[in-house]
DNA sequence: AATGGTAATGGAACCCATTACCATAAGGAG
DNA sequence: CTCCTTATGGTAATGGGTTCCATTACCATT
């Protein structure tokens, strides 16, 4: 009954959505499992049509609203990779785990995720944001970085 | 009179640009004039204005079209800056001058181009570049980073 | 100069992800 | 239960960006 906290830990937003003074509504709810079940790059179609197939009541306008609000309160970032439509993904479990950053083909359009020096990457980062933001006076909540390219395929067919 | 090369090496792009197989016609040579005397990040809109104060006869398509062209061939670089319309910005001269990266504040949109940290970035980005490239099989022609947050500003009116 | 073929162009029609609107439903405090 | 705020869904509208297609510019040859 209910399937309570089937994933451990599956929750954690729970409270920071509330102390926002938000409700974790049933839709919310659901677009989040959505987000924390899948390891692709979803589009707010992709999880509409997820998110139906389970609760065909929640509407496509609910779902852009609820991510926008994940990316206003840094529960989810928003990516563009160039093909029109925006990509969600939870920005991650409580203390950054599987952190990745993504390699796009400019040809065909698909997206690796690598991790591969994220560690170098990430101190850099958090060196140069301390500097940044020192020097403009802003207050940094986010990084991007993307690398653009050709994959094996799409280089063959030239 | 035709008022030639009015700014010393203005024209580096006219070889490159043949050397591909396409030709350098009125409207792309003003659509590359505009977008090497501006500093600022021009939308497609914005450059068809621009263009069009000189030279009445050419069309918005064209300037998509032509934008496009430069993006491929790598003389233009396009960015996302979260506002809903591309901006584009010339890459640079022949050999990398003036790169800068991106700080953006995610509620006015206002964008900072920085080159403090450039040097280590670009040291990084490429050694990350060749190791990304021979595990993924990429040809990697690109990258991106941007920062985001909130300027002064926009951080007094909470 | 006339010719022929390809690349480039412009304007209007179109596409489609995202947003605005608005009337209705759901939650929570008292 | 009532009031009042927040959340929702469906539909219509918005607006960058693209596609279509008939016309024109360019260039190399006769």
């Amino acid at each position: 009954m209910k399937a309570p906290h089937r994933r451990r830990g599956a929750m954690w937003w729970h409270g920071k959505f509330k102390g926002m003074g938000y409700r974790l509504t049933t839709s919310r709810q659901a677009i989040l499992d959505v987000l924390g079940e899948s390891s692709e790059h979803l589009s707010a179609e992709d999880i509409y049509l997820k998110v139906h197939r389970i609760h065909p009541g929640v509407g496509l306008t609910t779902v852009y609203r609820t991510l926008e609000l994940l990316v206003q309160t840094g529960l989810v970032f928003k990516f563009d990779f160039g093909d029109g439509r925006a990509r969600y993904e939870l920005s991650e479990g409580p203390k950054g785990a599987r952190h990745h950053h993504h390699l796009v083909c400019t040809a065909c359009g698909r997206v690796v995720d690598y991790t591969d020096f994220i560690d170098e990457e990430i101190e850099l980062l958090n060196r140069t944001e301390k500097g940044l933001s020192a020097k403009y006076d802003f207050k940094i909540t986010n990084h991007l970085i993307q690398f653009y390219g050709l994959c094996n395929e799409c280089r063959g067919r030239s």
